[in-house]
DNA sequence: TACCCCATGTAATCAGTTACATGATTAT
DNA sequence: ATAATCATGTAACTGATTACATGGGGTA
């Protein structure tokens, strides 16, 4: 019989344990910075994880460390795991956006606000460009793993390019007219 | 006391509600249809949600109609509720993006199943892209409405050209060097 | 010695998905 | 007559968030 297959999220993690063994702790810092971006997990959702990866025999647990630290190392069972989660098609992607839901009913704010609003989160944005650029300046271009690093870091330019171009249209698009 | 704040999507529905009393039925279709590309909902959720609002007094049923249609009016709780969430700061976006998780584990695949996931994607992005393009087309810019409506259809365009853009230049971005 | 960071986890709740059950009404 | 669509909802589960509890170890 074959195992269900696995989320994306436990793939991740699969993912960072072929690199060798690693502790709920590290995974999460790992995952925090190599796929935050796109793929945000919590401290205790990796936890919980785990668990039911060690459960399920797709992880061991590797001999403890100091501070309670407890590195588990992929089995075979995960490596085939994960082989699988790899081939197989993901799915779309989902995207959540307030400030596109607050600009669906915008009749209800004042102009000035939703202005601040707009404001408020080009900000943020525009930091994260900044972030991005700096990564990309910094990235060697030449092993393999920092190539997949940079497909990702493009698509994170674009994106916030995308998304900043937009917000700056915004107020000529929204513009009132007689 | 301050009743706790209400959810994006409640606020959605309480937003829909001030249009005219609606079914979940009404709800569903006309979410899907105003804000589905950013903000997915199923019925299940819809009705679950309005079990809530109803216990909370923020929507109460309306005299109901034929084929146990069960209309819900807005109330003034409701409108509060409502009017409260929309002043706040909308959080940032976020994004779930397997294909990304998949690039960032690119070294476990062959560039041919790679490019084929990549091909799939981009086929349905084309599709959406296609899609917003043709509804653009069709928008009268001149009503209230509609503005926002072209606010979040431009967003829309633009992400797609962003996304569609980067796939295309993902080969070179992936190539193998000496 | 006090504080911060590392490191583990649990509890409770909330949000979202999938699948199913049920039946009325309208259109063909 | 029957198929499609309208319309309601439940059940079971999966996934994600927030808050909290606990303590070791390093460093100032």
């Amino acid at each position: 019989m074959n195992s269900r297959s696995i989320n994306a999220t436990v793939a991740s993690l699969l993912g960072f344990l072929h690199e060798g063994p690693m502790t709920g702790w590290d995974l999460v810092t790992t995952a925090q910075h190599r796929i935050g971006a796109f793929w945000a997990l919590t401290q205790s959702q990796v936890y919980r994880e785990l668990s039911g990866m060690s459960r399920d025999g797709l992880i061991e647990p590797d001999t403890p460390g100091p501070r309670d630290r407890k590195p588990y190392l992929i089995t075979d069972a995960g490596r085939a795991a994960f082989r699988e989660w790899i081939e197989s098609n993901p799915r779309s992607e989902q995207i959540r956006f307030p400030l596109l839901l607050t600009l669906a009913f915008a009749e209800h704010l004042t102009r000035a606000r939703l202005d601040e609003i707009i404001a408020d989160h080009r900000r943020t944005h525009a930091e994260r460009l900044e972030d991005y650029r700096h990564k990309h300046a910094l990235l060697d271009t030449d092993s393999r793993g920092d190539r997949s690093r940079l497909a990702t870091l493009e698509f994170g330019l674009r994106y916030e390019t995308a998304v900043l171009d937009w917000m700056d249209r915004l107020p000529e698009i929204l513009r009132d007219r007689p």
